[in-house]
Parts: C-alpha cells; structure tokens; sequence
DNA sequence: GTAAACATTTTTGGCGCCAATTTCTGCGCG
DNA sequence: CGCGCAGAAATTGGCGCCAAAAATGTTTAC
C-alpha cells in the first residue's frame, strides 16, 4: 500500500491519477486531504504534492482555501484530446512500421487475442488494462520516447474511463477487431493502413481523419 | 520581483522555467535552493514546488539528498522534441486556416514585421521575445486549446536557447522569411503550405518533413 | 609529496504545529 | 415556518525547526 523510499510521490501521482481514471472518485468531488492520506497511508506533505502534480496535469483542479476537486473534462476537451490523440499516435505510425520487427509482431498478436478472449471471459477491469497492455506495446515500437511518453499522458488524461469507453458490445468487438487489423498492417509494413486503423480506432468510426 | 499572493508558486515556476531557458543557469548545474530562495524572494517551501514541477516537465532532474540540476537534453532528446513539435504544428495548420479572420492576419503581420525589424536594431532577447508572440499568435488561432497548450509546452522544453537558435545571421534571416510565408498562406486559406512551412521553419531546413 | 581518514560546514528533506479561511451546526428572530 | 446570523468544527496552507546526508576543508600517516 505505502510506497518505496525515494519515489513516494511519484508512486503516488500514478497511484491516484488511476483511481481518478478509474472513477474511484466522483467527477467533480471535493477530495480532502485527510481522506487522501488516509486511504494511501501517505504523509500529508506526499498528499500535497501529489495533488499539486495532478493540478499540472489538468486531471484534479485547485481552488485556493477551498482544496482540489477533480476536474470533469467536458465534451469539447474530449473530443480535443480525442483529436490530439490521432495526430500524435497516427503521426507514430510511420516509425511503428520502421522498427517493428517479427518478435513484436508475434507478441502483439498475443496482446491482441488476451483482448479478444477477455471480451467473453473477463471483468470490465481487466478488459481495460489488455487494452492498455496492448496500445502501450504498439506505442513503444515507435523510436520517439518523447512521443511515446506525451501520448501515454495524454491517453491518462482522455476520457478512457472504463465507464464511457465502451458502450455496446459492438464496439467493443469492433476494438478487438482494429487491434488485428493494426498487427495485419505492420506486418505487412503498411504505414498509410496503419494510421488509418488507428486515427478509427480512436475516435471509434470507421471513418478516418480529415483533421 | 517577488510574484502575486495566490499564483506564487505557478508563477515561480514560469519565471524558473524562462530563466532556465535563456541559459541563466549553466547546463548540468545543481540548483541549490538558498540561491533560488534569495534570488528569486521566494519562501523555501515555494523554491521546492516549483523545482518539483520543473522536474515533472524535464526541465530539471531530481537526485535524492544531492537536489536539483538542470536537465541538458541530449542530441536525441532534441530532436525528438523538434520532431514532436512538428506534428504537433502541422496538425494545427488547417484549423489555423480555417479560423483566421483578417484582422488575424494582419496583427500577425505586424508581429512578423517586428521580428524583421529587430533582426537588425535589436538585442538577442528581444528577437527571442518577438518570435515567441508571433509563434504564440499564430498558435492560438488553432481551435484546440489541448494542442495550444502541448505545443507551447514542447516549445518550452526544446533547444529553444537564444544561444543555440540561430547560428548565423542567413538563418534568422531565413526565419523572418517564413514568419511572412505563414502569413501568406494563412491569407490564401492554403493548408498545404501552410503545413510544409511550419515543418520547415522548425526543423531550420529547407526540405519538407517526411516522418 | 601524496593520499587517505577525519572533522566541519553546508544543504537537503521531512515532520509538526498553528494561523487563516471556509463550512457546518444550532440558535434566535421576523 | 423560513431566513439570517453567530459560534464551532474542520480543513487548508504556510512557516520554521531539526535530523540525515553530502560536500568541503584539514590534518595526519606513510
């Protein structure tokens, strides 16, 4: 439960950036600090800290003399880290092909099907985190680490809630779907094909972006 | 000097990052906080978060009992960050189009003349300075803030040192040039162009990107 | 003369307390 | 019965002090 020595507060930002993500709080509330470092066993200076990073972060907000309370994106910053999202990550592509070699290939695959068998046999939870296992494998074929670390952030700070994620069953089968058809593309070294696949399968449309 | 009662610390951290920027401090140096603390007439509490969040942005690292040092980035990281802003600034080109409206065009313009001004009249800062506001004009015309902000962030954390921006008097030449090309193209509503201008004017080269 | 060991000084980092502000609760008044 | 007000409780946020660790300077032994 309580972290390491030295990387405490570290820990703890990704600790309760992913309670955040994960909607262990409710949007909007109010999140005290006693409460905090009750539930982490963490000092109150490590709490402090903590929030002050998420604040830069943009996932919780500062109010002076009134505490921090998590900040609930609305529709358009959605859809603008939605947007954002498919440049970075479609803008990868091109080195994903580049560096992909056949041993990537095959564990990719193997993320790809854990996803597919998950959509039967597994909980919300752990459907979420293969997905995750999976895109975060994909993103480190590419070469930028500069790139691989933004989109990851940015992947932290969209709504990817497992809540609004995926909707119907469709859509999710459809997820499990594109995750073939990337390794089908990078197999076949076909950059344009994999952008594509990927600007859809972010913004969940066939279509592909016209940004 | 000392900043305002509430945005101390954010505001520290901004001075702190600019100084950081302009060279202040030598590269590779350690920042020992009772020189922070008087230079900048700061409390240390303040000096501390705001070295935390320099360290959140990679501006400064981190070593346990030793304290902060400026974080010099490596050849690599340089142009992975260069690459990043690229794709970042490109993306931006067609929303730029689209929402510029004249009087846009023309107080960028007006910036883009100052800069070409001060190529000949005024100081290494100065020029700096002018470049910023036109590229933080040109910037804020993209619908999406999430962009805006990253960008502007990645502009922070590049090789973006007066000393090391324009080795010669024909390349920020060069660069007045194509401060009034943008201008050109957002005036004929060319995206394209728009797009390969941008890429070249942050790559410093004359070629087209091809990531 | 050099190098290693020791003592001093500087610096970091954590812990705790207390003041300022806000929110909640209960009481009185219209 | 509702509204407003005042006191109390709780929460945030700042300030300072002190211990642990590192860097520096000095002495001593070889």
């Amino acid at each position: 439960m309580t972290a390491k020595a030295d990387g405490t507060a570290a820990a703890l930002v990704d600790i309760m950036a992913r309670d955040i993500q994960a909607g262990v709080f409710a949007a909007g509330a109010w999140l005290k600090q006693i409460d905090l470092e009750r539930r982490y066993g963490a000092t109150r200076m490590d709490v402090r800290r903590a929030l002050d990073q998420l604040a830069l972060k943009r996932l919780v907000r500062h109010v002076p003399n009134r505490g921090y309370h998590v900040h609930a994106l609305d529709d358009r910053q959605a859809d603008e880290i939605r947007e954002l999202r498919v440049v970075l990550e479609s803008a990868a592509a091109p080195s994903m092909v580049r560096n992909a070699t056949a041993a990537d290939i095959a564990e990719l695959r193997a993320l790809a099907r854990r996803f597919e068998e998950l959509i039967l046999t597994g909980t919300l939870l752990e459907q979420y985190e293969a997905n995750i296992a999976f895109h975060v494998r994909l993103l480190r074929l590419c070469s930028n680490r500069e790139l691989i670390n933004m989109a990851l952030e940015l992947r932290g700070r969209g709504p990817s809630a497992p809540a609004t994620q995926w909707k119907t069953r469709a859509r999710i089968e459809q997820s499990g779907r594109e995750h073939f058809m990337m390794v089908d593309a990078l197999a076949a070294g076909d950059a344009d094909l994999l952008r594509s696949v990927i600007a859809a399968h972010i913004q969940q449309s066939e279509a592909q972006t016209t940004l």
